[in-house]
DNA sequence: TGGGACATCATGGTATATCATGGGTATTTA
DNA sequence: TAAATACCCATGATATACCATGATGTCCCA
């Protein structure tokens, strides 16, 4: 019988596990972006092997998250593949998984400075078309990199596509 | 001789859980209300020693519940993925979780600070309309502030609802 | 039951720590 | 060796911790 696992973070007494609210920071002439404070508090542990990384498959943004999501991620696709009986999957990987194994290819691990900043790669700040200012936006499990341009844009059709749906009746 | 009385954040005789009654506090020119001693005691059982809050979407309100809420949801949130066997859902988010993950970037921790007072974060209150008072509603399982104005025009027009709907006529 | 002692609460102000940011220099990598 | 990165220290703004006080409410005892 598989085990449930909980406390992903490795820490279990670690207070803060959550990314939440939206913070928009300098990117300085070096490319380097302070993480907010609270999301570093969020990574607990996981903040001495940086954030891990990858361009968003939905929109001009950056994905990241911790080391420790990224483990227990991938070690839950491997047990799931053995507790099946299904070695094969566990070499060649599920069928239904590449999508995931895509992600990892495009990862990457981005190391903090003494000071909580990282510098984006290149190919990351192209795709979400940040130059000099970027928006931090917390998503709770993860949490996502924008250029602000782009992110008041979304947020506003987010916000419009809610609105109208918990206003405007039940009708989907 | 002066004797520490900061003990609100003790356990109280009688566990309580649930936000009710109405309060109406002054916002100090830093931005710092008192939340009501009794809103306190409710989250007394909470591990997290603050509150978290995020705008309404459906009118000029800040709405306000627990952290141990937010981590609980979250851990959920990435569990069900997992245990579901959808690892892409744990990298992208769910395509029908949208109104959680829009809530986690609009979403402000609110410490408390030794005397039991949170900081409206500026976004919020402006959302609220709040400057100088603020009015905390309890809705039981969370609560909510308000702009005193703000709130006496609600719950006019919630009693006339009901009103209308008790004394017969089935109100457009 | 009246009143006083004491605790709690909301509120105000000040000192200190933290954060984001900037720049310089050493160290690695191509 | 040039460029990119890692490491170190500095700084202003801001948020947090700390301390103080008057008012209100509660409890206990005469």
């Amino acid at each position: 019988m598989p085990v449930r696992r909980r406390n992903w973070t490795g820490k279990p007494d670690r207070p803060v596990t959550s990314f939440i609210s939206t913070y928009e920071n300098k990117v300085d002439k070096k490319g380097r972006v302070s993480v907010p404070a609270a999301y570093r508090a969020a990574l607990g542990s996981d903040i001495y092997q940086g954030v891990i990384a990858y361009p968003s498959l939905t929109g001009p943004a950056i994905e990241g998250f911790g080391r420790g999501a990224l483990e227990e991620l991938n070690r839950r696709r491997f047990d799931l593949s053995l507790d099946g009986g299904d070695f094969t999957q566990a070499l060649v990987g599920r069928s239904d998984d590449g999508l995931v194994e895509t992600i990892m290819s495009l990862a990457s691990e981005m190391p903090f400075d003494g000071e909580g900043r990282i510098i984006l790669p290149t190919r990351l700040a192209e795709h979400a078309g940040i130059t000099d200012r970027a928006t931090f936006v917390g998503r709770g499990t993860r949490f996502q990199i924008w250029s602000p341009k782009e992110h008041s844009k979304q947020q506003m059709a987010e916000v419009a596509a809610l609105r109208a749906k918990l206003t405007g009746g039940d009708a989907p």
